[in-house]
DNA sequence: GTTCCTGCAAAAGCTTTGCAGAAGA
DNA sequence: TCTTCTGCAAAGCTTTTGCAGGAAC
């Protein structure tokens, strides 16, 4: 994917919503148009600060707000404890690794996905979480069994 | 579905998980054999204390671990700021009505979804999630338009 | 000049932990 | 009796809020 021009579509996407494009804003969508590894506000916050050493969580909260409200970004909420953000890209489901904690994307299309349960409903957002352990990590531990895992 | 042969069905696997069947912890897996609108830790304890004065949080949260460790029940994370629990069923999403708040089973089996993405993985959780707005919130609120339930 | 953004500190929630007493086997 | 469950209170985290100063337009 090309980065730059994904920074730029989504500088105009901001515009086009009405958000104050600040600096502070600008370097927390940079960040995340760059790193697809649906990092948590804690990351976001340790990795941009060697970067730009004022930015506060605040701002890093108020900015994710934003864009969530803006359609932006979304909130992955694969793991109870953790609230993690992710560029919207569509059509992808997320797998997290239980022993190496990675999180995957994969390709799922669940867009025009129908259930008879749902008739008559409005659906327009679709999420799917995975759990499991991952090549890299079972190829790493081929001789324990999967309760080591857990 | 027969709520006793469900109960008895979970006392038993309690029991195969050497899991100690107090009261309080009865009590906790009967309310959510009996429920099914994925309560929050909160509702679970403001409801129960109609009947269990005595329970405190602590043992709910106890409980509940000890039931997801056991693969009795599952948290649900449809929403970040919110944990909620579910005996667990086979084959089915759950829908967040954005409107009224209510959670919603449908039918979805992904138990042979295979992706290439993810070729060499063992996965063993596949969760669902849509949000929308649900056919009673849709048919109250005929003359409003999306924009008011977000 | 006016609006809105930012960071600090405090507050608010939710969940976990330590421990003494109580209940279960 | 011995184990482990329970409830209280305190601690630990993440997220939100109030507010004064500062940056953007």
């Amino acid at each position: 994917m090309d980065i730059t021009a994904t920074y730029d579509f989504l500088s105009k996407e901001l515009k086009k919503n009405n958000i104050r494009l600040s600096h502070h804003r600008l370097k927390v969508l940079e960040y995340l148009s760059q790193n697809f590894n649906h990092p948590t506000v804690d990351k976001i916050f340790v990795d941009l600060q060697k970067e730009v050493p004022t930015l506060s969580k605040t701002t890093i909260y108020n900015t994710l707000g934003i864009l969530v409200k803006a359609g932006i970004i979304r909130v992955v909420t694969i793991e109870d404890n953790e609230t993690r953000y992710d560029i919207i890209i569509e059509n992808h489901g997320h797998f997290k690794c239980e022993s190496c904690g990675l999180i995957y994307n994969f390709a799922i299309d669940l867009s025009n996905f129908d259930s008879l349960d749902l008739a008559g409903f409005d659906v327009f957002e679709r999420s799917v979480y995975f759990k499991g352990i991952c090549y890299r990590c079972l190829s790493n531990k081929k001789n324990q069994n999967r309760e080591d895992f857990i």
